[in-house]
RNA sequence: GCCCGCGUGGUGGAAUGGUAGACACAGGGGACUUAAAAUCCCUAGGCCGGAAGGCCGUGCCGGUUCGAGUCCGGCCGCGGGCACCA
């Protein structure tokens, strides 16, 4: 009898799968394709056990289509360019490049002991110049059908730094290095125009049937298609050049009750004014203050600047209006104008108590009172109000009958029109930052913009400054000051003329990779052949961190690509079914010294009953459940757990436990259990012994078992039910090791046993595979198929409620007549004493599954 | 602030509107052993009870239903996203 060692089988066994090419995926047609995708990692320089949980599940899906004969696609990559690179540069000298490639290595390294299914053939790196070539060429032929374009658009500006921050560089509306006030300002930059397909990318979610609800709920919030009034309110006074005021309201049923117009700083009348009144000047710069998310803007407090302009009210001319400069308001969303009705929107309505406005109603409330002062009356629009002041349409009728009604009303009496408008603003993908793809633009005095010739792709980054390498400590992008990458002849009249500095968004870079790996080698961004037989991908499975922007982008680009002829037209949608997967958290274990946390290494802490204590006895706090970070102290190395344990038991410990798509606690008892159940498992196989005495009867009930195991570990790999797949593998472990059935039989068991956990434990799979004589690898045996008439009862036990409380169990036939189940239930004693006599007024057989009696 | 989720024993969690707590960890008891480790068996939501059994129980409050962890409304707490983190 042998012991059970991960380290001696598992790369014994990916030796075996290396040489025999089992994960190499090649087109094959006649056989059906399966493309399984995860989220291609970050190269941060260590594999996460996050990572490992990702990668397993789709591992799972890999080798289990792989056994129901699918011809299958895992690859795998690096999404490499990025941020951390360039700040690991600034801060320990080096090279981005360097830095990067070197992590790639490293993780690599890492991942391979863990003995996932992959065709590492494919894999490539964002940051190569074989993808980034192609992404420059993919750039120019969007250029070329209109879908890129250049306009202004606020960046975080540091003006100590003198540099663009990105938003995680701003820490509370300072700069992260300087901490100098960040500023909102304008800079040219490129857009991809998703807006365009704003519609579309709305209507398509309802063909994606195998996405999460909630992903496709956030998406369709994220496009914000809207319904709204664009009209404009006239000035009275027009000596600044301007006439008007044009706004968009989604709310044009609240007219009646508007009591200001407010103006963004960078409206071009408010920057009229800003010229002539040092006043409105000292506004508007304190109100570009702080950094460009929405969440910065919401948050921040409000603050206006009365103009002393006043507008006239559309449908009273005598009423007037002051038009105020107010910071949360954006030149890109809308017009950057609105109008302000402080008695239904929260934030107009802190404007007007804090400026003295007055505050209006227009509808309240059918039943009960309202005081609007107070707070502002903001129901749902399905909700049907009672108008005070109304436009057009009912006294009494809902916000959505209302707008409609208003927006007839409006455009009948020639005060702007109905518009329909997304929320979805175009994609800006100009970085001013070194580590990422360059823009294969030049610009030449002559020519204006001019795109690159695809023959001069990749525009390379360039590794040094020629005599000296690149000093990344210096804030701002070193392609900007680059001595000599910037100088190139113009592509269209050849005269000297300078490169486009600015690098794109990541965002793009992981918008296509999934095309890419169709043909990751190719001298075109894809190969049509390739792409129509591999795509799209079958099942992607990823973080719900990235349920709006990467899957929006990528569901942009798949069509941007189909219409440049890059993909199929049948690829518009390229992820046929997403999965979202949970976060893999752990204890973080602390004590306190002088008022601040320190933060313990679970290898120092010893846990006893549900308490942890450090060497010398010292109590520490646990704090259950959270997220893995450096500073807490509390990641998890795979590669120790697999030292350790071995890569099975990793895998095996992150599927088990937890539904997949929630969050998983990494726990060393539960890593520990894993470890032991496997070499249960590995006992049961290498005890098996012959001549055991052989009962037909513990047989049949074994063989039973055994299929009712295939039938409930598919389904549960069918839907992504991991856990629940092994919690039944479990049980049949624990059968298979009381069953006193024959030899025979039992190396059945052992064997199905082995395949159902072939996909989440390979290597012991084969090993015990090999063990009992099993034919080639277990890798490309066929996946075991349930004999349904061995999964049918012929009784059922059926519970017996009264009055909805369980009282008692009876065991009937599957078919039974329900009257005479009903006969039976009332007959059951437990029934009997609650009944206590009492006459049962109502008797409800739900058949095969409950019985309630009603009294 | 806005959008989307989640909340069940000491712990991780199971449960097509139909027996709440499967499976596992930690705990308790036992077997084997000179002893320990390893392994195996039993036990196990809380309270009352010798037992039979009863009562309570899925974050909180309310509703729909013969029946609610599951559906609906409100609240509290935690997590994800908010367009330059990836």
């Amino acid at each position: 009898m042998s012991r059970y060692s991960a380290a001696e089988i598992e790369p014994k066994w990916q030796q075996a799968w290396d040489e025999a090419g089992v994960f190499r995926a090649e087109r094959m047609p006649g056989k059906p394709k399966y493309y399984v995708l995860e989220m291609f990692p970050y190269p941060s320089g260590r594999i996460h056990i996050g990572h490992v949980r990702n990668y397993t599940m789709g591992d799972v899906v890999a080798r289990y289509k792989r056994a129901t004969g699918h011809n299958v696609l895992h690859p795998m990559g690096f999404d490499a360019f990025g941020m951390p690179a360039e700040n690991a540069a600034m801060a320990n000298g080096g090279h981005p490049r360097d830095w990067t490639y070197s992590n790639i290595d490293t993780m690599v390294g890492q991942m391979k002991p863990l003995g996932f299914s992959l065709d590492w053939t494919r894999m490539f790196a964002t940051c190569d110049p074989e993808y980034y070539g192609q992404q420059q060429a993919l750039f120019l032929d969007f250029l070329e059908k209109g879908l890129v374009y250049r306009k202004n658009a606020v960046v975080n500006w540091d003006p100590v730094d003198m540099t663009v921050l990105a938003n995680e560089q701003v820490e509370d509306g300072r700069g992260w290095r300087s901490g100098a006030l960040v500023e909102r300002r304008e800079l040219t930059q490129w857009f991809f125009k998703i807006s365009d397909m704003s519609e579309e990318l709305l209507d398509a979610l309802d063909t994606l049937d195998d996405w999460p609800a909630k992903v496709k709920t956030m998406q369709a919030n994220w496009i914000g298609k809207s319904r709204g009034l664009q009209f404009s309110f006239g000035l009275t006074d027009t000596s600044h050049g301007y006439d008007r005021v044009e706004v968009y309201t989604t709310r044009p049923d609240t007219l009646m009750g508007a009591s200001f117009v407010g103006i963004s700083p960078d409206h071009p009348l408010a920057r009229e004014l800003e010229r002539h009144d040092p006043r409105v000047a000292e506004f508007c710069k304190q109100a570009r203050q702080g950094g460009t998310t929405e969440e910065a803007i919401e948050k921040a407090e409000k603050l206006g600047y009365d103009t002393g302009l006043t507008v006239r009210h559309p449908f009273d001319t005598a009423w007037e209006l002051p038009v105020f400069i107010a910071n949360f308001i954006l030149m890109d969303y809308g017009t950057g104008a609105i109008f302000g009705c402080p008695g239904h929107d929260e934030r107009d309505h802190e404007f007007a108590r804090k400026y003295g406005l007055p505050i209006i109603d227009t509808f309240l409330p059918v039943e009960g009172e309202h005081d609007i002062q107070k707070e502002p009356f903001v129901p749902p629009k399905t909700e049907k109000v009672r108008f005070t002041r109304l436009v057009a349409g009912e006294k009494i009728q809902t916000g959505n009958e209302a707008i409609d009604a208003t927006i007839d009303f409006c455009e009948a009496n020639g005060v702007g029109q109905g518009v329909t408008k997304f929320r979805l603003r175009d994609w800006g993908l100009s970085r001013q930052r070194y580590w990422g793809c360059p823009i294969p633009v030049v610009h030449c005095d002559d020519c204006g913009v001019v795109p690159e010739k695809k023959e001069n792709l990749p525009i390379r980054l360039p590794y040094d400054e020629g005599d000296k390498p690149i000093d990344f400590s210096i804030p701002g992008n070193p392609l900007d000051r680059h001595p000599t990458w910037r100088d190139t002849p113009c592509p269209s009249c050849g005269k000297p003329a300078k490169r486009e500095t600015d690098t794109m968004d990541t965002f793009v870079d992981s918008s296509w990779y999934f095309a890419r790996f169709t043909a990751p080698r190719a001298e075109t961004p894809t190969v049509m052949e390739d792409a129509e037989y591999w795509m799209n991908v079958d099942q992607y499975i990823g973080g719900i961190e990235h349920a709006i922007l990467h899957l929006l982008y990528s569901r942009f680009f798949a069509r941007a690509m189909h219409i440049c002829g890059h993909l199929p037209e049948a690829s518009k949608e390229p992820f046929d079914a997403l999965f979202t997967q949970g976060m893999v958290t752990h204890a973080i274990y602390q004590t306190q010294k002088d008022g601040r946390p320190v933060y313990h290494y679970p290898e120092d802490v010893e846990l006893k009953d549900g308490k942890g204590f450090l060497e010398d006895g010292t109590e520490v706090e646990i704090i259950p459940s959270a997220k893995m970070s450096k500073s807490k102290n509390n990641v998890v190395d795979p590669v120790q757990i697999i030292a350790d344990y071995g890569a099975d038991t990793a895998r095996w410990f992150v599927l088990s436990d937890s539904p997949p798509e929630r969050d998983v606690e990494w726990t060393a008892a539960g890593a520990e259990a894993a470890a032991k159940h496997l070499g249960r498992v590995y006992r049961l196989a290498s005890d098996l012994t012959d001549g055991e005495a052989e009962t037909d009867e513990a047989d049949e009930h074994l063989m039973r078992e055994m299929h009712k195991t295939v039938h409930d570990v598919t389904l549960g790999i069918d839907s992504f039910g991991f856990n629940a797949a092994i919690a039944k593998l479990y049980g049949f472990t624990n059968t298979i090791a009381k069953s006193r059935a024959g030899s025979v039989a039992r190396r059945m068991a052992i064997k199905t046993l082995a395949q159902l956990m072939s996909p989440m434990t390979p290597h012991l799979a084969e090993e015990i595979w090999q063990m009992l004589g099993g034919e080639g690898l277990i890798s490309q045996a066929p996946w075991p198929k349930a004999d349904p008439a061995m999964l049918v009862e012929d009784t059922v036990t059926m519970p017996i409620q009264v009055n909805g409380k369980r009282r008692g169990e009876i065991e009937v036939p599957k078919d039974l007549d329900p009257a005479e189940v009903e006969k039976r239930a009332l007959a059951n004693e437990g029934v009997q004493r609650t009944l206590d006599g009492a006459q049962p007024r109502k008797v409800i057989v739900v058949p095969g599954r409950i019985v309630n009696v009603v009294m």
